[in-house]
DNA sequence: TGCGTTTACTAAACCGCTTTATAAGACGGA
DNA sequence: TCCGTCTTATAAAGCGGTTTAGTAAACGCA
């Protein structure tokens, strides 16, 4: 990397005064004279001085770095997550490191020890499945950690979620009044505190009807295929769709088509997220928009900035709203189509 | 973070040895017999014992710790190429750190001098536009940095690209056969070496007939607008779209959506990246697929077991192989609404 | 018995920064 | 002149590892 590097012994040597002296000076702890000021400045100028951040590290016991546990780096979701957490981080001096999990449990713990022993400042957590114990335990290990996206149990961290019961509660308002009376869910598992809150506002929307549902672990395009399998087969009158993501619903998409199921003639659907380009889908495709950005913003805003001494703050969760955007993957319910 | 960490000290007393012999013994490299070993081994086991890595990171001079420096982290080829980085080097025991440039001169030499600062082990370079020279010296400081997707100027690393020349081959072909004989190519500028290898591709595809062409310094949605906006005013016969990237398709296909004009059949359209479900897309459009993963992955394959000792490993350019995804933006151009 | 060679291990310097405790000298007042 | 109080620093002990140079004891062998 950098060749010739100096250090601080290099600088005090050149400024013809003490390591103490052009640290504490350095790091605004010391008010000096102009004279003493004038040589140290230009002992770092003349050396190019940068301070060595590993042994600024060790030497603090902090790592200027916030780890980013993420299911998938490449989920589009996921993906602009991070990139307003970096944002947010960089903004404010820090880095990011990320780790992907697949949302495995094995993962979850050695990304959460990896973090550990880098001894990092704060770690943002987001999980798509119940996690063991063991993977709470972890976090709450941590000084400075946040939940995002999915609760996690027992995990004494605030949290920055969306506000999934409304979401549900929007998608099933607008199927209702659309006239579909029978609707399927397709998404995270029913133990997932987001799966419960969308079906509950589901069920509201719907004026208290209750939907047939399919559950994955994860949410990826395949799984998304291997449900929209299952929903066809298992499907029993049902006319619209909810379904949890916008990965989901690209597998979903793709099996409708193969089979010649079409949208929303067939069957209507409106999915969660609003990451992907849904406005170009055939047909365009209404969805539960998540604040994706405000989300990963808040979740490092409260890493900086939050009152990490009032015990309060842990239990802390901020919900941030959702919007329905409507466009043509709803109608009404085809009677001529519709499957007995 | 975590709590009660115990130190090589405390190992070394418990077990009754130095710090010494228990560094080089945890190292290998020291053999020892097998009183002392299981002395330490329980030692570490019972104080579960690890390493402080600031400190191991300081001795060492090096931080287990790549950089990927990238235009738009939000942006799914990027994300992608993030995904398979990070996957590819958490196999190896090395933690990525993420930079996002939005291909901004500035934040290309904070985030380089960032790194250079952290001594990171390697370096990963992304960039979309022509950055300045001092980019390059930078890049140039570094022992190990590759430089990926985009070449860099007077950059001395080995570079991980994909055929643009084929890519725009291919493209040409495709068009060139469906009757096409005055197509628009809508991308980077003209400076950069993946527009002209993708040009240069293109003529020779469309039988030598070379494109209007329209450039732009990001890949972004909005981009594909403006000049999605600017093509469809300078337009003078063209009837078919080579375009640069997947996000600059979708601000294309937004504005030829505001403004009625249909895929194929007022112009046909091939992308590049198919990075985003274009195969769901009315109409699923035509894509050159650039070998994501496998981009990202050979980065960190070649930052880890290349041979940097090889002055001529530096001159490097491995050129992955990219294919054509034939889909329905692209059909035999309408003499009717083809325009003036 | 004496001597070279292993074996088994250690003392201490070093990486580069932070921070506490302390000291030397100037200054002001009695 | 003496004493207290600023001002302006500094010495030295960490932080927790790695590594070089070296040593004491046991061993092999003539």
């Amino acid at each position: 990397m950098a060749q010739n590097r100096h250090s601080l012994k290099d600088v005090a040597k050149r400024a013809d005064v003490s390591v103490a002296t052009v640290s504490r000076y350095l790091n605004g702890f010391l008010e000096l004279p102009d004279g003493t000021r004038g040589r140290i400045d230009r002992a770092v100028a003349d050396l190019d001085y940068r301070p060595n951040p590993h042994a600024r590290r060790l030497s603090l016991g902090r790592s200027d770095t916030f780890a980013l546990i993420i299911p998938d780096i490449a989920n589009p979701f996921f993906s602009r997550l991070a990139a307003a957490m970096e944002a947010c981080a960089a903004e404010r001096g820090k880095m990011v490191t990320l780790h992907a999990t697949m949302n495995r449990s094995d993962r979850e713990i050695a990304a959460l020890e990896n973090a550990s022993q880098n001894l990092v400042d704060g770690l943002v957590f987001i999980t798509n499945h119940m996690p063991p114990p063991e993977v709470a335990e972890r976090i709450n290990r941590f000084s400075r950690a946040i939940v995002l996206d999915e609760d996690v149990k027992d995990a004494r961290a605030p949290r920055v979620l969306c506000d999934n019961e409304q979401g549900g509660f929007l998608a099933g308002q607008v199927l209702y009044e659309a006239g579909h009376r029978n609707v399927a869910y397709i998404g995270g598992r029913e133990d997932l505190f987001s799966t419960s809150a969308r079906l509950e506002g589901l069920r509201r929307g719907m004026q208290g009807i209750a939907p047939l549902r399919s559950y994955v672990d994860d949410h990826a395009a395949a799984s998304g295929r291997e449900l929209a399998q299952r929903f066809l087969k298992d499907c029993d009158g049902e006319t619209a769709l909810f379904v949890g993501s916008d990965e989901l619903t690209v597998g979903v998409l793709e099996v409708f088509r193969a089979q010649g199921v079409r949208v929303p003639e067939d069957i209507s659907l409106v999915s969660f997220d609003n990451v992907r380009s849904l406005h170009l889908f055939a047909p365009a495709i209404t969805a539960v928009e998540q604040p994706v950005d405000i989300m990963g913003r808040r979740a490092i805003e409260m890493l900086l900035d939050g009152d990490w001494d009032d015990p309060k703050f842990l239990e802390t969760t901020e919900l941030l709203p959702v919007r329905l955007i409507e466009r043509q993957s709803v109608s009404a319910p085809n009677p001529i189509t519709r499957k007995a």
